[in-house]
DNA sequence: TTTGCTGTTCTTACGGTGTAAGTAAAGATA
DNA sequence: TATCTTTACTTACACCGTAAGAACAGCAAA
């Protein structure tokens, strides 16, 4: 109804700034990951960004080109967020990398399915996989081993964040209420293996899938390392 | 304007079929997946479904409840796609599923993120997933063993074929133009080992990016193989 | 101080979305 | 034939991304 600044732009008149902060690229970046973190990147819009920043969602793209340039934004400060120690051995470094990558898209689940089909990388995502690919390097890989360890390190990582997000964060008596509602949809015994692997052994008390995480990263790199000193 | 079916309608009097196929969950379920394969699942709205079943889009919802149903209904049937021997040995086996997956994920590229995080699977879904335990488990795996493998061949499978989507079939030229245009962006020379990665081996002619996914899960049957002797 | 410019914000509008609610017609059952 | 059930259609609502342009701010030059 009336304009959302005039209290304010009147007393601005006086003494100009502490009325509104200014909208900024990254401020609206920040913002939205906020916001996606706690509802979603579905449930993200303009205008509701805009709400978030007391502004109206077309002045957000004075700053941010398009939504999709707004994602792309919030994914690097994403790739941004990703660490691990570059000096000390290869396989201390990549099973860093590895839980890092895990605990940051565990904090920022809608970033999951987005982090490798961007088609305009950001700048903390290219520094992200040349410190990786360089890290490597250094330990003796050649340029295709290289290719081979980053391909199966990231599609592991990224696919089980991917399955990690699946399950989520419930108590085990929810997770255990799904299942049954999930199996008891279809006559007893149909799925006698998957039955058993449910109830035998996920629903057991003390059960965590993330243990499986640790799995499968050791063997991928141990498998990594006869490959590198078979080619060596 | 004028409602679509009067002219069929009247004809219908007099031999009532025909003039419409009636519509049912499966034919909008199957419409659906080649529409969406067709122009990807964001494009895939309820009004263009209906409209290449000629139907209003409210009528889609006596066979569906929603939109969700819609999507869970068109992943069992991409499910459904995939198949592998369940006789012989395991480590073919899961080999030749891990392979088909990979194309079935190739021809409906818009099922990649959704596969495991369905809140309520189909049963195509859980028939799937009852085999694969059953496959492992007959081969001597325990229980705990089979969460651990089942865990890393899924995110190793599901995880190579997001990355794989994210490179387009572009042909090699549109690739490296690509590629170009990305690095271009940045100073020369920010990111050495990414560009040399990148340029000496990616954009070398006859690079495929496919024959990653066989190193991977050679590597990992492998890994797997091993666990399953150390621990029988 | 006044003027004019530049960049930021707001307003309005358009064509799209998923789907709730109610209506009409056709098929099945009595 | 009369009634009930299923299926399709119509209308409507609130929301979406964003194009186009108006209004307003801050500031440099006159």
């Amino acid at each position: 109804m009336s304009p959302r600044g005039t209290p304010e732009s009147s007393a601005s008149r006086t003494h100009p700034p502490l009325t509104r902060t200014p909208l900024s690229r990254d401020r609206i970046l920040r913002t939205g990951l906020v916001l996606a973190d706690e509802h979603g990147l579905e449930w993200l819009s303009m205008r509701k960004l805009g709400q978030a920043l007391d502004v109206e969602a077309m002045s957000l793209y004075h700053h941010v080109s398009n939504k999709e340039d707004l994602v792309d934004g919030m994914i690097d400060l994403v790739f941004a967020e990703i660490e691990f120690p570059v000096d000390g051995d290869w396989q201390t470094a990549m099973r860093a990398r590895a839980v890092c990558v895990r605990a940051v898209l565990g904090r920022h689940r809608w970033a999951n399915g987005l982090m490798e089909s961007r088609s305009s990388p950001g700048p903390a995502n290219l520094r992200h996989h040349d410190s990786v690919i360089g890290c490597l390097r250094r330990a003796g890989f050649s340029v295709p081993l290289v290719a081979h360890a980053y391909s199966l390190l990231d599609s592991y990582t990224y696919g089980f964040a991917m399955s990690d997000r699946a399950l989520p964060f419930e108590s085990p008596e929810q997770i255990a209420e799904l299942a049954q509602a999930i199996l008891s949809r279809f006559p007893v015994d149909e799925f006698p293996h998957l039955a058993e692997l449910t109830f035998d052994h996920v629903l057991t008390p003390g059960y965590d899938y993330g243990i499986e995480f640790a799995f499968g990263l050791d063997l991928v790199i141990n498998g990594l390392q006869h490959a590198l000193a078979r080619a060596g």
